[in-house]
This record gives C-alpha cells, structure tokens and sequence, in this order.
DNA sequence: TATTGTATACGAAACACTTCGTACTATAAT
DNA sequence: ATTATAGTACGAAGTGTTTCGTATACAATA
C-alpha cells in the first residue's frame, strides 16, 4: 500500500541525496549531509537511520562489498505522491485548490513555471469539459 | 518565529475542529474525532493532548467554569503557510511548481478551482512581467 | 446526605525517531 | 606482523507523541 509509506524527515534527507546522486555508501551520504547541508551528523547516527530503512524496505543495498552501498528502493514520484496525499488531508482537508492558491500566492514562481502550470491546467480543461 | 509552529498530526485534528467549530470544550473535540471521523480516541486521551496544545501555546483556554473553553491561537492560513513551507522543502526541495504539477495532475479539481488557479496566475504574470 | 456522573490533573507505559558509544571486523599502511 | 584506519552491528539513552489508568473535585439528583 503506498498509504504505509512514511518516511521520516531525516529518512526524507536521506533519500533525496540517493535520488539525487545514485548508489552511495553511508560515507558519501554523511558526508553530504554534513558539507552540502549545515546539519552536523554523526557518522554512526546516518548509518543507523539508512540501517532501519533497509529494515523498513525504504532502501536497498548491495553487501557484496565491505563497504555496503545503498540505492532507494521507491521511486521519488511516488513518495511525493504518497506524502502531499497526506498532507492534503492533514493540513487542507483534501482541498487541493486551496493548497494551490496558498503555493503559488506564498511563493516565487518563474514565469516558465507558471506558464508551464497554465499548460497543464488548460489541458485538464480540454480533457474534463463539465 | 513561524518556523517553530509544527503541529503533530494529532494536533492538527483537534485545530481542524476548532477551527471548524469554534471555541470548543474537551467532550465536543472527543466527540466529533469520534463520529465524524473514524477515529476511537478515549477522552482523557484527547484531554491530554489538548492539555499539551495548551502548554504549547497551540490553544488558549478559558477556565472560568469548571468545564473548560479552547480556542486556537494560530490562524488556520498560518500554519498551513508554515507546514506548506516545510513540506515543500522537505518533499520537493522548493520546488513550488513540481508540486503543483502533481498536485493538479493527481488529484481531481473543479472547473471552478482550476480557474480560480489560472485567474491568480494570470495576476502574478502581471505583476512580475520578466 | 449519599451516590452517581462528569470534569481536570497527573503519572506512567508504549512506541518511534534520533543520537551516540562501543565492540567487532576487514582492509590498508608501516 | 603489527598497527592504524574505516567500515558494520548493536545496544541503550534521550526525546516527543499518544494512550490510558487513576486520583481528585465539583455538580446534580435520589
């Protein structure tokens, strides 16, 4: 069920750097999130996190070697989904226009993007003539 | 500071309601989680956790009579600016407009709501001609 | 007045997440 | 070969959320 997808934030930290950069070791995760980001995170506290992912199925890895290497075992279209489902419902009640207006009334947008967002609303209206 | 404003999920019913409903007491924030929702929470469940709402600044109280009074004392548009902001960093990494692709693509929005949405952008194109 | 019902307050247990110390092991360097 | 380095595994502490039992107080009523 995709409703059993739940990560955590920091789970989250840690999958976005998997989709981002591919197969990584625990190192190059740490390693990430402490240079690229400001957290400051030990060593052992990322391995342990990525450990109960694997457990948890968020992630796969490949032990042939000492040092392990960790891929994400879900696709980040798919997680996203599952997660603004919920967060619809949590915190809009299911209205997904009222979460839209306060998107894009609360941030900056390119034009591209909005034109690109027209595009496909233009498209849902073709498609769903009431 | 809004970025300190992190609601637990359980905590977000409960405004939900308030915000709903209006200044409520315990009994009638138990009772609706109960019927409107599926939820089988014990009152002195939804006691302490509005208790801790409380403490936390969530919600005010009025004691005067034995029964007590809570209201929210955070707008509903506030914190839905602050989760939205959170969210879209935590899941899209900022990027406002992947996650209103996904939003309209996934989820099924009314004529009315999808020009409601094509209205504002225009008034954004607008006001920030490139 | 005694009993019953309905409040609040409090404490503790259960659970999940994060963090870190430590033990152990394999590889690399001297 | 010995030592240093870098990795995994494991356990336990700290924190926050949720849940519930229980003590206590007030109010209504028989």
């Amino acid at each position: 069920m995709v409703n059993e997808i739940r990560p955590t934030d920091g789970e989250l930290e840690i999958l976005q750097i998997l989709w981002k950069n591919g197969p990584s070791t625990v190192r190059e995760v740490n390693d990430l999130l402490n240079n690229v980001q400001d957290k400051s995170t030990g060593y052992t506290t990322t391995l342990k996190i990525m450990q109960i992912m694997f457990e948890k199925g968020l992630l796969h890895r490949d032990d042939a070697q000492r040092t392990h290497i960790y891929t994400p075992a879900v696709r980040e279209g798919k997680i996203q989904s599952a997660l603004l489902d919920r967060f619809l419902n949590a915190a809009y009640k299911g209205s997904a226009s009222k979460l839209a207006l306060q998107l894009l009334g609360n941030h900056k947008t390119t034009p591209d993007e909005l034109a690109a967002i027209k595009a496909l609303i233009d498209q849902l209206e073709k498609n769903k003539p009431s």
